[in-house]
DNA sequence: GTGAAAATGAAAGTCAATTTCAAAAAGCAA
DNA sequence: TTGCTTTTTGAAATTGACTTTCATTTTCAC
């Protein structure tokens, strides 16, 4: 595998992490870590461990999940939810909170960030006199590639 | 149980359903939809089976999970997730379409609609070409109580 | 190297959701 | 009402994603 070595500096943030207390250099993480880092996609599980199984056939399943939860409790990934019942993970980049529009037909992702959405969303939640910690917004539907092809059929 | 009579429109709206083709009125069926449509709350299977085995004891996980999965495919009923593993459903009401906020301390489920929002939603969607079907959108935090609670600690 | 601690993989466990299937209920027609 | 067919029901089994267990392997400080 090539690494994007321009991504390292990410695994030397999560190398100082004060929850890496206690943890070792385990090749295979930092396998892991690498490839999740550098392809920077919305992997399941699954997806990541079928990846990085081409590349390194000796990575298990436990592995992959393990180190995409550390990933997360250390806050360089974090967990999506499309409403399809699997659990995604994407790297937390500097690129900070985004949300997404989800292709039902082609599963495509594409994020965007909406600063009006998010001003509004604090508007919301001012007049319940709720404390908004974090929140989820997804839109599903076609993407233009997919609509297209819809109307081909 | 006390049925809500405004709300028998609702049973009647439902047998005419074109999905009803070649259902049998059942007396369960009946008494759990007029309880999740007089109740009007997010239930989950596991709620609703629990409220409803209280005034009557002859009715089985697997009937609630049924009848509820039948209302959202007739259109009376949708799903929700709010990121803790358990799906709830809700009556579509006349009231449209709405978001939510979430408390995560008491669980509490705050509906809200904004125009604003739906509006910004559609010029995203716009910008990338994409035709938003549905959208999810769930603000998670501390609802006023609780905020004031937590104050208390 | 040696030993303690952490990481790994295969298998087992968890849990909500879903399906199976034999028995019961509904409903139609004689 | 009775007989017959279809739908509904309940209990139990199954599914599938996720999570944990535990024996073995790897890491790493000494
Ligand atoms: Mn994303
Ligand atoms: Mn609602
Ligand atoms: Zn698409
Ligand atoms: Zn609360």
């Amino acid at each position: 595998m090539k690494v994007n070595f321009k991504k390292q500096n990410r695994l030397k943030e999560f190398s100082k992490d004060k929850s890496k207390i206690g943890l070792k250099n385990s090749q295979k993480r930092t396998l892991i870590i690498e490839y999740f880092l550098h392809e920077d996609k919305h992997f399941s599980v699954e997806e990541l461990y079928n990846e990085i199984k081409k590349i390194s056939s000796e990575i298990s399943y436990s592995t992959v999940y393990r180190t995409l939860k550390l990933l997360t409790t250390c806050g360089l990934a974090d967990e999506c939810n499309f409403d399809d019942g699997i659990t995604r993970f994407e790297p937390v980049h500097k690129a900070q909170h985004h949300d997404h529009l989800i292709c039902k037909r082609c599963g495509k992702i594409i994020e965007f960030k909406n600063n009006e959405i998010e001003k509004l969303q604090q508007d919301v939640a001012k007049k319940y006199k709720f404390s908004i910690k974090f929140h989820r917004l997804a839109l599903y539907g076609l993407c233009s590639e997919c609509k297209k092809k819809q109307r081909g059929n």
